[in-house]
DNA sequence: TTACTTGTCCCATTGTCGTAGTACAATACG
DNA sequence: CGTATTGTACTACGACAATGGGACAAGTAA
């Protein structure tokens, strides 16, 4: 379901923090959808349920997932973010966007590859 | 020289393995080119000397560096020697992306929005 | 030679990550 | 009701990352 790499010395809870919120951008996981509890996800990726929970409580608390007790974790809605004047929008995605070009240009990707990945990404999702 | 990020969580030492990698890679560091002091490096990018030493040690065990005492630390191998495999490419890249993927889309703004925005820079770049 | 620079090494300390195990709380269900 | 399931909380522990400080080794240069 999501991709873990224990060898990876980039810390595991990020890992799966970042590999939950793609899941959700990709439509992969939708609005209300049930992630696997703490304990089921722990063994499927063989690392501790302390990590799992500690990914899905860091989750919640940035909104992007909702926990009931006794039931389940599910992937929230999230209303907040078109409050913003498109103005702040637009400023905002040229931020990330910025960050995001210099990123992989000095790692040596041109923006037409950059491009190009990101589309074939979109194609997959839409073939989903 | 080197783009170092101490708040993100993967870890110093490999942050700046990488991006010395990239540098070569990409040409911005040549066969003979010294590298700055371990002194120097830890000043500018303000993290601890042993962190510099430990990776221009490990670079220099797997033959990208060369260091001589009193004298300094130079890149060692031609850079199409270092160049990444293809699947090192295609794996970073995967990363970055997801990374960025995964922050647009928790602020809001759909995969084809982004794409869109990237397409515009690309055609404003393309007109200079 | 002496002084300086550079890389190397060692120690103690701090903080984070991850594991392991246990116990508890809230909910669902028969 | 009782029981299973699920999330939460907590402690203890080991490993690693990184710091800070100091000392040493090898080379350069005056």
């Amino acid at each position: 379901m999501f991709h873990i790499d224990a060898k990876h010395p980039t810390p595991l809870y990020h890992q799966l923090e970042r590999s939950i919120k793609f899941a959700i951008a990709t439509g992969k996981l939708r609005i209300g959808d049930q992630l696997p509890t703490v304990r089921q996800l722990a063994v499927d990726l063989r690392i501790n349920a302390n990590t799992v929970a500690k990914v899905y409580a860091e989750l919640e608390r940035s909104g992007v997932l909702q926990t009931r007790r006794g039931v389940g974790t599910f992937v929230h809605e999230r209303p907040a973010e078109l409050a913003f004047s498109r103005r702040d929008r637009d400023r905002n995605l040229r931020e990330l966007a910025d960050h995001f070009i210099a990123e992989t240009h000095t790692r040596g990707f041109t923006l037409d590859e950059v491009i190009e990945h990101l589309d074939s990404r979109r194609r997959k999702r839409s073939a989903n």
